[in-house]
DNA sequence: GAGAGTGATGTCTGCAACTGTCATCACAGC
DNA sequence: GCTGTGATGACAGTTGCAGACATCACTCTC
């Protein structure tokens, strides 16, 4: 496995670093996928090898993550409404997320809210979780379009949070961002009168 | 304007519906932007003067779909929550689709939803309306986060309803199919068990 | 009504994002 | 030592897209 002596080791790694480096000083555009790997000593082509396209380099961790939300939904207690159960997947995203050093995920986030390119990758990964979502809560015999419903306004709540707890206005937790998101969103939901 | 004489009329139109019967027929990666014009009568090079990228000619109408959106949502009566608000923004939205034949639009979709490259953009388009709304609301003195959450909310239902309408189970009206779609999600809100 | 725009188009050229294919070479197992 | 395997490099090719410039019907102006 560990490839440990003809190359260097954690090419995909190394390739991510220098991704988040170079896009952070010049921008997404005006960053080519050959000067990365060459910051990685290694080749364009490889590159591509590693990542199914350029993008997709910022989004390393979505397979896992995604892996532990739908864990979290489906680990609820049967007696959770679905709206309930999907809170429990949000809350071992933050856990997962909020691992990470803030000010890294603050680059990151930066560097692809910087980029329409970016965000509309962003959006197609959490759509991804949603989807996945939505088959666990059936599987949980939540019926449709309840499923999908609660599911997508799920992972709403995910990037309205990780948006809300990246910006400088707001530094609690994220645990307790994202709870406070679906707060308000039962809030709303509720409100009939402004 | 109307340029009657030296050229067909409508190259922008020819291009979208050129698009949609090839990305029908041979799906939108076996299709090249410059087999797209030639079907139109045009080049390559006019393609991408009318649309920023090859994606783009399958979302014509989308920006006057956005100002429905966001013309519904600002004429909503102060006495309305966030949310209800939000929901006036949701009819306009039904109302307009709602003119389109639905075999069509069903055609459009299909391609959509086959690649995920469309798909992306679809999602991208709709984060766009979600900005919008939510600004609408800031106007009218609705407070972060509440904005933000009605707003992305409601444009997670649209793309559901829209979802739900576009598919075979589904023979109601747009409109009414949009209605419940809102008032499933309430119901889906307030839900405390299973 | 001739001459100067103007706007939509074509042509030509070039870069960068990918992709297919084949060669290489350290290491692993036999 | 021989052979297989996996990660990489080298090279060539297609396509999405953009810049620069030419064209030419139509319009406006004097």
């Amino acid at each position: 496995m560990g490839n440990v002596g003809r190359w260097q080791p954690d090419s995909r790694g190394r390739l991510q670093e220098a991704a988040l480096v170079l896009f952070a000083e010049r921008g997404f555009d005006q960053t080519t996928a050959a000067e990365i790997a060459a910051r990685a000593g290694l080749t364009e082509r490889t590159f591509f090898r590693h990542f199914a396209d350029k993008r997709e380099v910022l989004f390393g961790g979505s397979d896992l993550l995604k892996d532990r939300i739908v864990s979290g939904v489906s680990g609820a207690p049967a007696s959770d409404g679905p709206l309930d159960a999907v809170a429990r997947g949000l809350d071992a995203a933050a856990a997962m997320l909020g691992q990470f050093r803030r000010d890294l995920s603050r680059k990151r986030q930066a560097v692809i809210s910087a980029n329409p390119e970016l965000r509309e990758r962003e959006l197609a990964k959490i759509a991804d979780y949603a989807a996945a979502v939505a088959a666990v809560l059936r599987d949980r015999d939540v019926g449709e379009p309840q499923a999908t419903i609660a599911a997508e306004a799920g992972m709403t709540l995910l990037r309205v949070a990780l948006e809300r707890w990246g910006s400088a206005y707001d530094d609690r937790d994220l645990t307790t961002t994202m709870r406070d998101t679906i707060t308000e969103l039962r809030a709303v939901a509720v409100a009939v009168d402004g």
